[in-house]
DNA sequence: TAATAAACGCAATTAGGTTGCAGTTTTTTT
DNA sequence: AAAAAAACTGCAACCTAATTGCGTTTATTA
């Protein structure tokens, strides 16, 4: 996983910004997002990569508090399971993370990446369903892993 | 959740066309999925359906095969949890489970449904990753639910 | 119907995630 | 800048979904 330190002041003003403290390991989780080429990160990503000296409870706390300010968003991965992603755009916010952009997961690394531009306009009604929200989720292989 | 039995022969030979034991339980098993409208079931309703007198291991094996053998494939809940739905199609076979069709997520009820008419067209390639399967989930709320 | 394979049930275990609470750090108030 | 309030952290314990091992039972095959 790529990662380069990002201006931890931005970082800072930016946690401040969302109503959240500038711990230290808020700020580097922070900038960890910032600084991860737009790929999603599992809490076990997490964890590794500050080489377990920061309890698990602490990570899934403040990825729930980076959620509800709209700072991150839940991907799935090919199991189910969740990673975060960085909210890019002006969609997310503190009330709804409203991502009717794809996500794509990879089968080989079951990393997941956002697929801005793949969007499917969201009808209204399907059958009665009342939809509020629409899911697109691409799976295969990504640039990387196709390469073998 | 209906339920109402289906023909009890064609049942026991779809388990034997796919390689399945006939045993009471997997045929009981295979006859509600048949005969439950379409509608997804968890691993919850179905030990509820059978009182709890089956062990939930061999309900989780069972479903394991019954997926391995092309006969339901798993859909996910609004948690992300699994269900199990019916291949209705001919797009199930043993190797792959190609649900290009939407899924429907009811957040009342947490009931899935499958939106077999609602489709989008699977684009090979998207931004250089390359695309094997596509999944369309909607979430909102279903008839009984909206009626509030 | 004997031999083989598949399925079952129980107990134990794993994995992802959450809760409670005491102590620490950050922010706000004065 | 000190005090008070709020936010965050770490530990232990816990919860739920799901899996594994293994001995026994049931079904299929020869």
């Amino acid at each position: 996983m790529k990662y380069k330190n990002k201006n931890l002041l931005f970082i800072k003003s930016t946690l401040s910004e969302h109503g959240l403290s500038r711990t230290n390991f808020r700020t580097e989780l922070l900038d960890l997002f910032y600084s991860s080429d737009n790929i999603s990160l599992s809490v076990d990503d997490i964890l590794k990569h500050f080489n377990n000296s920061i309890d698990k409870v602490t990570v899934y706390r403040s990825l729930k508090s980076f959620e509800n300010k709209g700072l991150i968003h839940i991907v799935p991965d090919a199991n189910n399971l969740k990673r975060y992603s960085l909210c890019r755009e002006n969609t997310c916010t503190t009330i709804s993370h409203d991502h009717n952009h794809g996500h794509f997961i990879c089968y080989s690394c079951n990393q997941t990446f956002c697929l801005d531009e793949f969007k499917v306009p969201k009808p209204e009604f399907i059958k009665g369903f009342h939809i509020e929200q629409l899911k697109l989720t691409a799976e295969g292989y990504c640039q990387d892993c196709n390469k073998n």
